[in-house]
Formats: C-alpha cells, sequence, structure tokens
DNA sequence: CCAAAAGTGTTCAATCTACACCCATGA
DNA sequence: TCATGGGTGTAGATTGAACACTTTTGG
C-alpha cells in the first residue's frame, strides 16, 4: 500500500446481504423489489450505499439489516462475505459491493419493509435453480452466500442463529437438514451435537411439548468453533468416477 | 442496494497482499518497507491503489504481486480474502482495502522491488507473535490471512500451490508442516494425499534422488477441494477443560 | 554392503452408522 | 394404555495412528 504521483480514483461502496431464515421448514432468504431505475421492479438482495461521513461496513450492514427485518441486533448473525466489484456490475458506474451474510431466527411472514417497495421472503432454492431472476450480480452473490453458509454449519455453531434464545435439539436438526438438504438420524444427531463441547448447553429445567415426551431445552454455548465437527453427509456418488467434474 | 436522494461518499479501493511462500522449510511473507510519508520506514504488506480506469480488483491484485515478485502469475495462487475497512485505518483518509491471499513457490533469496524501497522476506512467526511490527492494520490482515491458509490446507488443494509444478510427496508434506507447525507421519502422510483421489497426479516417469531411494514426482490434480480432507492434528489440550478461551 | 530415503503391511483403538430399545408425556 | 416424539445402548463396519518392515538408490 504505498502512494503514487497520480490521485487514485475513487469508488462508491455498498453493502449487500445474504438474509436467511428457516420458514416451515425450508431456507428462504430476504429479497426486496427494487423501485428506483436500475433494475426497477426486479428482485434484489436488500443493501444500500455507505451512509455520508465514515459509517462503519459492518454499521452500514446493521442499518439496512434493521430497516429490512426490524430485529434486535442482538439476535441476528451478521458477518463480512466477500466484496464483488467487477468493473460492470453495476450500470451507475464503479460500485465495489461488501456482501454480508446474515442468519435470523424464523420471522413473522410478511416483512413490509421501510424502505423497499416490497420486502418477502423467497425460498432459496428457487434463487439457486435460477427461477427466480435477480437484480445486479446478486444471484452469485446469494449462492456464494448460501454455500458458505452449508459449509460453515459443518464446522461452526452458526446453526444456533437461525434458532430462537432457546431451542431443542431437534429444532436444531431442522436447521441442519433445511439448509443441507439431507435427512440425519435423530439418535446419531443427538449425540454429535453433545459431543461437540460448549455448542450447546442446557437451559434452565423447561421443557416444550409437541404430542410425546417433551424435549430438553438448550441456548447457544460459548463454543464458536465446533469440535469435532458436524459432518456432512457425502453425496451417493452417482456412479461416476467421483461427484462430477471439478476445479 | 437502492438509491436515496444523497449523493453517497466515495472511498478509496486498495489491494493488500499476503503473500507467503517456503523458504528453508519456514513459512515466510513478503514484506516492504514503506517510502512514503504514512508510516514511511515501516514495513507493510505489499500493495496499492487500483489504478485509474475500471480495473478489476483481481487484476490489481495481480499487477502488485507482478511487480513485487516478477512471478508468472499462473504459477501463483491468489484469492480474496476479505475488506478492511475501519474508517481510522488510514491516517489519508477513508481508504478500503481488498486484502488478498497469493501463495508462491519457494523463490530466489532476494527480491529487489521496482516499487517499494525495498522487499523483504520474513519468517511469519515474527509477525505473528508480534516481534515485528507493520503498518496500518497489516499485522491483522497477515495474521488473518495465515490462518486463512491454515484451515484451507485441510480441506483444499491450496498445499499444491507452495510447490513448483512437479514436487514429491515428501516436499507436499514440509508444506504442512511448515504451515502447520507439526510434524507428521511420512507414512501416513503418503496414503491420506492419494486416498484423497485428485489432489495429486503422477508426473510423467521422473524421479528425484536426495541421497536415498528416488521419490515418484507428482503435480497438482484437477480437484481443488479435498475428500476426505487431511485433519490437522490437535493441540496436546494442555490439561484445562478444553483448549483455552473461545468465542 | 551400508546408509538413507521411499513406499507397504499390519495391528489395535477410536469413531461412525444403523437400528433396537426404553422413557415421558398427552389424550 | 396407546400414540408420539425424546433419549440411550450396542454390534459391526470403517477409519486412523503407530510403527515394523521392505524396496531402491548412491557411495
Amino acid at each position: 500500500m504505498q502512494d503514487d504521483a497520480w490521485s487514485p480514483t475513487p469508488v462508491l461502496l455498498t453493502v449487500d446481504l445474504v438474509i436467511l431464515t428457516l420458514r416451515q421448514g425450508d431456507l428462504h432468504i430476504l429479497l426486496v423489489e427494487r423501485g428506483e431505475d436500475p433494475f426497477r421492479g426486479m428482485l434484489a438482495l436488500p443493501g444500500g450505499f455507505l451512509n455520508h461521513d465514515g459509517e462503519e461496513i459492518l454499521d452500514a450492514a446493521h442499518r439496512e439489516l434493521n430497516e429490512e427485518t426490524a430485529l434486535a441486533s442482538s439476535w441476528v448473525h451478521l458477518e463480512q462475505l466477500a466484496v464483488y466489484g467487477d468493473s460492470g456490475r453495476d450500470p451507475r458506474g464503479r460500485v465495489v459491493s461488501v456482501a454480508h451474510l446474515a442468519i435470523a431466527p424464523g420471522l413473522p411472514d410478511p416483512v413490509a419493509g421501510t424502505d423497499a417497495t416490497d420486502a418477502a421472503w423467497v425460498p432459496a432454492e428457487a434463487v439457486l435453480s435460477g427461477e427466480r431472476e435477480l437484480a445486479f450480480d446478486h444471484r452469485r452473490i446469494a449462492t456464494d452466500g448460501i454455500e458458505h453458509a452449508r459449509t460453515k454449519l459443518e464446522y461452526s455453531s452458526l446453526a444456533t442463529a437461525f434458532c430462537g434464545e432457546q431451542f431443542t435439539i431437534a429444532e436444531l436438526q431442522q436447521v441442519y437438514e433445511a439448509v443441507w438438504g439431507t435427512a440425519l438420524d435423530t439418535r446419531n444427531f443427538y449425540r454429535k451435537v453433545q459431543a461437540a463441547k460448549g455448542f450447546i448447553i442446557p437451559a434452565g429445567t423447561d421443557r416444550r411439548t409437541t404430542g410425546g415426551r417433551p424435549a430438553r431445552l438448550y441456548k447457544a454455548g460459548p463454543k464458536t468453533v465446533l469440535f469435532p465437527p458436524l459432518t456432512r453427509p457425502a453425496p451417493p456418488a452417482t456412479g461416476q468416477t467421483t461427484t462430477g467434474g471439478d476445479e
């Protein structure tokens, strides 16, 4: 990082959010309908420019998140994902976006955005498959974000961010099954999450019942890195040499 | 990502590089001595502002890499790490840096920078321990980059980027040992790297000898994601509950 | 033939998977 | 007392760490 004689060209910074949650057992992503002109009327990730003077990037992400979900920041996991800065990605000029991943516990159905024309939860599958078109390079960003979440479930405590403050192990399992799109053995899942010490810790003597034996309640533990990790079942190897092309 | 009435504040974008290589069996990082005024004379990561008109971020990283190492881009692994944009990180104003991780095969000793006053390979340990002070928030960036490389060796083929086009399994093992700072069993390492199909593939009938039986030569295979992964030995658990504090 | 480094076989323990089984509650 | 989901035990397969041993070269 050193200066040169020429003065460097400034760019515009935006913050875009991949906000994920679970709804009726399926992974959903929050999208807004654009009210302004580049891509007006098309679905896009929530986000916006950095505020006037010296707003921190992470603060801007939090601000946008609250504008869209009206959720107490404390319950939401928020982390930086990557930068998307291709010169052609925004017709308005050189706009560089810092993408963030946010995970929220299940929210009430319709989220009327304060800012955007309209905001809605869309099944993640519809975005991954390309069924829903997105503005800018947002499909790419959303795909990257979802993939990031998938792998991070394995070795981090990210899954608890999908639950409320307290949750049962069965609820936690639903998170894994929804995000990974696979079924897991309930009984082995039990032991695995408990084997990762510090992942979840018992919460009071409370229980919650849905027809059978009441389940113990847990809350997120102090550890964010899981050991041993929860391994994702390998896809069933479709007769090919391995699992299709690579690199 | 939607517009507002006010016009957004532009920021300056830089690209900073964490360039790692192996030298005499130890992990080294390339640092330059700053010739310009903020932090003049202090060590810093190689990097610089984006070029005049619409240079792509990745292109800028490649450009800076070549200026510093004069290495054919094709042999170097280069990927984006993260964005560092805290408002106080650069005394010149709002400068946002896109950090990159570069891995290069061992290079000839002195790398006389074209741009910087001086460039030198510094043992990674000296940076991690804080023994060497770095300009800006570059120690943080370097630390993050090294940690990123460490974990990525486990599940990706990143290690081959430290070797030349062809390498022996013993050389590959040295990479793991140097980056992780642990000793590995040669014989089990053999089977593990070969079990991860597509990681390394035999290169011709060539062999290379250093005193004993000649070793087979390999080159990087098509797969970038390793399955099964090479797991890093857990640190010996120092009698504490687990491995020290967390979160 | 000896030293040195490459590569193979084998053992024993830890782990994982699959599934049988018991437990606690509401109706 | 039955249905329903929560939670535990356990046998067999798979994997992993440790280490003896064989192979191939140069001196």
